[in-house]
DNA sequence: AGAAGGACCAGTGGTCCGTA
DNA sequence: AGAAGGACCAGTGGTCCGTA
């Protein structure tokens, strides 16, 4: 159980990467390291009834663990600013610089789950409702037990790539080092992981959410609205012409 | 497919319970005659920007399907009246007087079901997302449709009663006659329900949400708050203490 | 430019309470 | 009084678009 670990981070002091580095040591037993791109000190202040004005950039500094309690008292006032940009790596390589990896976006997936596990635990225990999907509930909780840097327009973003990781672990690997090799964005490699889903999808009878539902790390997340729409547009184009459907393919995508 | 006749009847002319005996006609081919209380030409008029205020009662007359179009023209305006309240039949029975039987009732939720397959039916053909529930999406299909007589409220407030019937039909015929004998209202009646099926749940491990995803009639029903709630409390008694759960159950109920 | 996520919005589950 | 159901409300799924 990994969720002392969680509760115990501090919301003020501790990046986010700093966190992720904690859990990975209690989930692994201290050997993995992750991205070591740890946003360090950035600091933003808010004035009163403004906007986000004053950045002062520090620099990076490598925040060893150690609880530093500057939250809003001494004049300065810190905000947690955004994560870094995911980057296309391959399968086990670490993101340099102010990027985080594909190993580390598909932890998250894992990490919402464990969230969701929680509150079902709660939900039995309560005799409450128990939800099935990783809902707005499981994202407040997240944020709650300090997970800040998981919020749901990321994870609904990204959740056809993961979908594609689970399914066919090794097209996915696949597809990375191409699109690393190439040089390609996160946009153009998420882009990209549709095609295969589709295929997948064509030999179970086009049907997404059993897809979705037979997989246990799967089925608790919801199938996006526009894997579905693809998956719907090719079935009725393999249905009316199978001798054409290449050509509709490459409009689609 | 019964699709066809709920399409084609008039929105304005035909009583619900009219429309109930024409569907039942379909179902079970004619012979099935359901509880005889037409609710008749009993008019409303909506003033202009006002609250409903004049009533012309035009007192009961069984429409035998005829379709007069009398709408909004003519200097009248007419409005849908509530349903007859419920009262408590034996199975079989048929209500008389401006009153529903509980076979109605039941078979209200029968109704519920077949628009939820409706619904799933042209949700997959669309390949848009497929309730597995009767949801808002469903009254709405119910009542666009032309079952008006068919509403939220009144599904959810029953739904515990007609799980009980699908789960263990004698034990709730049993009921339904004691109940009637003795003379206790529909309300009366609706909240003795709670307590066999909490006994059911307990048999299941007090999962109640297993109990009813255990059948296909009833799974499709959300299960009710306090429902849940009266298994969690009496799952809490019985492991308390067994020697006391008696008189704890003697104040739930 | 490419990308992260606060914040909005239409429609949901749930049921109260003004109505008949 | 007992009961049916319009209509409201808090919190949902979904994602846009102002932000960095």
């Amino acid at each position: 159980d990994t969720s002392i670990a969680i509760d115990a981070l501090s919301q003020e002091g501790l990046s986010e990467e700093a966190v992720q580095q904690e859990r990975e040591a209690v989930l692994s037993g201290g050997g993995g390291t992750w991205e070591m791109a740890v946003r360090g000190g950035k600091k933003m202040c808010r004035r009163k009834g403004q906007k986000k004005v004053v950045e002062v950039d520090e620099e990076d500094e490598l925040e060893g663990g150690d609880d530093d309690e500057n939250g809003d008292t001494g004049g300065g006032c810190y905000e947690r600013q955004r994560e870094h940009p995911f980057i296309v790596t391959e399968p086990g390589e670490v993101a340099r610089g102010k990027k985080n990896g594909l190993d580390y976006l598909f932890h998250l997936y894992e990490q919402c789950r464990e969230f969701l596990i929680q509150v079902q635990n709660i939900a039995k225990e309560r005799g409450e409702k128990c939800p099935t999907k990783v809902t707005n509930q499981v994202f407040r909780y997240a944020k709650k037990a300090g997970a800040s840097y998981i919020n749901k327009p990321k994870m609904r973003h990204y959740v056809h790539c993961y979908a594609l990781h689970c399914l066919d672990e090794d097209t996915s690997n696949a597809l990375r080092r191409a699109f690393k090799e190439r040089g390609e964005n996160v946009g153009a490699w998420r882009q990209a992981c549709y095609k295969p889903l589709v295929a997948i999808a064509a030999h179970q009878g086009w049907d997404i959410d059993a897809v979705f539902n037979a997989h246990p790390r799967l089925a608790i997340w919801y199938v996006p609205t526009k894997l579905r729409q693809l998956c719907h547009l090719e079935r009725n184009n393999a249905t009316a012409s199978s001798s054409i459907s290449g050509i509709a393919n490459s409009c689609i995508y």
